[in-house]
DNA sequence: CTCTTTAGGACAGGAACTGGCATCAAGGGG
DNA sequence: CCCCTTGATGCCAGTTCCTGTCCTAAAGAG
């Protein structure tokens, strides 16, 4: 007689009103529309309370808009804070595919919280979505890659921050930007992502000394498990630490084109993030920054059309020796090259 | 006196120990280790309480590691399922970006979950925070941008995917291929993604049969509120109805070059996702797949060194345009295009 | 071995949860 | 305008289960 029945009061096991919230959250989160007696059927409670489980809800900050009537029911709506998320497997493998993206492309300062975000998830992640993830992730690089940047493996990334966030001694190799390798043991404090680069900003406990790493010329990361204490950072910061210490920030370049199409065929071949004004003529000019010349050449390329610069003079010089380039790939025959 | 003294039993306001639950996983989430008397003095409760805490939280199944001896603790493990998400406002907001980014380009099937998550964070989301993805978006745009594929719209993504997960009558205007412009009013069914296109599958209130719409010719999808019940689908499924009315989708292409220039530099340059085999005469053999030839083009001139193209044949006359192209360009002074 | 920290049983007081019932308020449809 | 459906709220009685205290075990770290 598995089931104990009872006149009244509460029943069944454990954690019932916390085990329930949580339930009632995810539910909420699924459908938009959720009717009362709906949610009393699938919690197996009476309506009464699911009325009062609402309200409690509401009580934590979540407000669910009521709707009355025939074909009433309850719908969360946003508040102040978000509220926990509750997603299945295949939306996990997605946020986490979608953090990394935006932790490899630091543009407005959604970089660090993305590494933030991607280790709470990370840390709690079935194994058998990490593994899903691992699978995808060869395949999804390619769509989010930006051409010139020395480009960080997500594992590392993730190690590192993770390492930083829970105080724990960090192991690595470094190779310096004069090619000395060397091993290291610091105490890492923050991670901070500058221009198109991260830095690890740590204690060296070897030099006895507070030093900012490139994440990119780092491998191999492992903790020690041991944790340390705070220590107080001489700077004014960890970002002012490595500012301090690197001073030069890739300068973004300033494209300025005048496009030999109508406005309405570049701005469908090129995106919504450039600017693009129409000229008398039936052409039109284009302009965008962005922090690479390669990119600002593809930009130009996949117009479609004939262009002309205006600016700046290092991107001409750029498309003349890709257009050299591209003008010998065309006349070899087969592989052999040299 | 707002606080009210008591000897024992529950104290302060309701719903204590849903919230506290929410709020203990919460603090797991954000550190990796915490100390049991810490916990208990964050969550203003006795030590024994939050022992019975961690066990509830294991029964609801989210496995915590503990760890006897001087500095032990608790710490969230990976379990079977995802826990509930905490996140704060930053992470909120990097985590839209990212999933913004999975949407538009459809790789491996995370589209649909992307979507799918953004349904669900966008609905519960603070304002202030939407406001901050909206102007965050066009700056990141750029580095998510995939070259010559139709965009569509974060928003009427987001939209037409709310309508069919809440099952909500949708109006919209579209532009067929014929360029004739209509309003529809139809019952959202599905959102499929296929090669790098989206289509929502729907039933067509005013041509009274089942259609497919390409989201990047919906223009203004706006729902009229009033939800509908299920309707058989005539086809196997979505993406099955999607795939026989198109039938065609953008096969890839297989690059294969020969890159003058030693293994290391052209990995560096072009990433990890690209296969790259040494030739041993100091070139190395490139090859990847792409679904764009603009993409395929900008890869070969990242790489900044001479190449021959194996194949495909389509590529080199590409690559014929481009180069003259960009050369006209580099010969044309100032504004004076045409 | 000792110290620290988690694990968990027993216990008692009392708070809080549950279901049922009654009343009111608000939309939708005829 | 009336009726029906559905949510909001108050009250009650029964009982469950939550909480702090006390105590004993067990497991790591030094």
């Amino acid at each position: 007689m598995p089931v104990p029945v009872l006149k009244s009061g509460r029943l069944d096991v454990m954690g019932n009103t916390s085990s329930r919230t949580l339930r009632l959250l995810s539910l909420l989160q699924t459908h938009r529309h959720w009717a009362g007696s709906e949610l009393a059927d699938r919690l197996n409670v009476s309506l009464r309370t699911v009325r009062r489980d609402i309200d409690r809800l509401r009580d934590l900050g979540y407000p669910v808009d009521p709707q009355r009537g025939i074909d009433g029911g309850y719908q969360l709506a946003p508040g102040a804070t978000l509220p926990p998320l509750v997603v299945d497997d295949e939306e996990a493998v997605a946020l986490v595919l979608g953090l990394l993206a935006g932790a490899q492309s630091p543009v407005a300062g959604t970089a660090e919280a993305s590494v933030r975000a991607l280790g709470k998830v990370i840390q709690v992640m079935p194994k058998r979505l990490r593994r899903r993830v691992d699978a995808l992730r060869s395949t999804t690089e390619q769509a989010t890659w930006v051409p010139p940047a020395a480009s960080v493996e997500g594992d590392t990334l993730i190690a590192v921050a993770q390492a930083c966030r829970d105080s724990e001694r960090l192991d690595f190799d470094y190779t310096a930007a004069d090619h000395v390798r060397s091993q290291r043991r610091v105490e890492p404090h923050r991670l901070v992502s500058l221009g198109r680069n991260w830095y690890l900003v740590a204690y060296d406990l070897t030099r006895q000394d507070w030093r900012s790493f490139r994440l990119d010329r780092l491998a191999a990361p492992r903790t020690t498990g041991t944790r340390f204490g705070p220590r107080d950072l001489p700077a004014d910061g960890a970002a002012a630490f490595v500012r301090a210490g690197i001073a030069k920030i890739p300068r973004p370049v300033q494209v300025d084109a005048v496009i030999a199409a109508p406005v309405d065929e570049v701005r469908s071949r090129v995106g919504r993030w450039a600017s693009i004004d129409e000229r008398a003529d039936g052409t039109c000019r284009l302009q965008f920054s962005t922090e690479s010349l390669d990119w600002a050449t593809l930009t130009l390329g996949a117009t479609g059309a004939d262009f002309a610069i205006q600016g700046p003079p290092e991107l001409l010089e750029h498309l003349r020796t890709w257009a050299d380039r591209f003008t010998r790939a065309t006349k070899i025959r087969g592989a052999r090259l040299k």
